[in-house]
DNA sequence: CCGTAAGCGATACAGTCGTATCGGAAAAAG
DNA sequence: CTTTTTCCGATACGACTGTATCGCTTACGG
């Protein structure tokens, strides 16, 4: 047998350099000739890759939620005990994509739900990172009010909706801040004071 | 001189069928022929009108947007009186254009966001919108806070918070909507539960 | 009544798009 | 060594893009 190649780090590659052209050129500006000069393959290691445009999308839009998500777990486990709420506001920080450092990620994520609303094949995946997402905050939420004085604790239905209201809220304003509506500084302002209202209703004690 | 026609309304004309176009193929359907055909007068009538496509999708964000800003303030108006926090709560439903008959002006809305990401000029018309809008829940906002029993009335910053908060939470909801990680039902309820909340934030005694 | 100019639609153009195809380089297997 | 199989990058193709151009029709001003 010839040469063997690792297909799967290439691909990965490759979703890289469509979420960079994703980025700095718009939905318009991901070609495959451009995808593939930016990972510096030719364009039929591409087509090899990818039988098709859409595919290679498809798989650039799970790439993304996993680095999302990987990097919100990591946020987690880096400040490991403390108390459930602080957890909380991290994970929220993390899921508001509004530091400059993460501005790109939020454009591309914003350019695949545009492209989402048409193609039902893009929206498959994107469903399983929020379904992840809100999983993943609604179980913080539970946490959080556990850990409280427990007033016999919030009601499921409660927890689950305020784990969507958070992740709406946070999406919202991430594109607020793409779009130049609100600096980077306001939104989070606005982040916090939903934050700090949450846990008053959770009936947490906070120290900070 | 010879013929006259009337632009303006031509203008509009060929807006419409750019947003119908953006709604049913996304981003990548909307091409000058295809919006040529759709509103049904030729290639060259529409050069004729902008000189450029980006100028055609300029004014097209700019009806979108003036049509949501028109519409939330005719529902206002349907209801007159009544209480201040129930026009809120109207509001609050047009700006998430949760509805089946809006689906299609949220899809536009969102194509637009996504495309204003990168170009400049597309985000200047998409920032006054918002800006409009923002006030327009300010204002709301404020007028809901008098109506209460007014503890000395909750201080202008709170406010402004208050009405980001919505607005950004709506737009979320909205997204959410569209790529059908949450039904219909299901954002309604997540917006309601959070218009509660802020009524009893400042104070208002609502009837229903 | 005629010239003039505004509006018309068709066509031309150069470029880019996604995809298909193909001859040759390269490396494991015999 | 040769054979065989996998991968390579270049090129080809047809469709479509945004924009420019160009006669022709049309209707008002003089």
């Amino acid at each position: 047998m010839p040469k063997q190649v690792d297909y799967a780090s290439r691909r990965r590659r490759i979703a890289e350099a469509v979420c960079l052209l994703a980025d700095e050129q718009g939905p318009e500006g991901v070609s495959m000739r451009d995808v593939a000069a930016r990972a510096e393959v030719s364009l039929g290691a591409v087509q090899r890759c990818f039988r098709t445009k859409e595919e290679m999308l498809l798989f650039a839009v799970e790439h993304i939620g996993e680095r999302v998500m990987e990097r919100v777990r990591a946020r987690l486990g880096a400040s490991p005990a403390q108390s459930a709420a602080t957890a909380l506001g991290h994970a929220a920080e993390e899921v508001a994509l509004l530091r400059e450092d993460h501005r790109t990620e939020a454009r591309i994520w914003l350019v695949f739900v545009a492209r989402a609303c048409v193609s039902a094949s893009l929206a498959a995946p994107l469903r399983r990172s929020y379904a992840a997402l809100e999983g993943l905050l609604v179980r913080l939420v539970t946490e959080a009010a556990e850990s409280g004085p427990g007033v016999g604790s919030a009601m499921p239905p409660h927890v689950v909706r305020e784990a969507r209201t958070l992740l709406a809220l946070t999406d919202g304003l991430t594109s607020h801040v793409l779009v130049g509506h609100l600096t980077t500084e306001q939104a989070e302002d606005v982040l916090h004071a939903h934050l700090t209202g949450l846990w008053e209703r959770l009936g947490v004690t906070t120290a900070s």
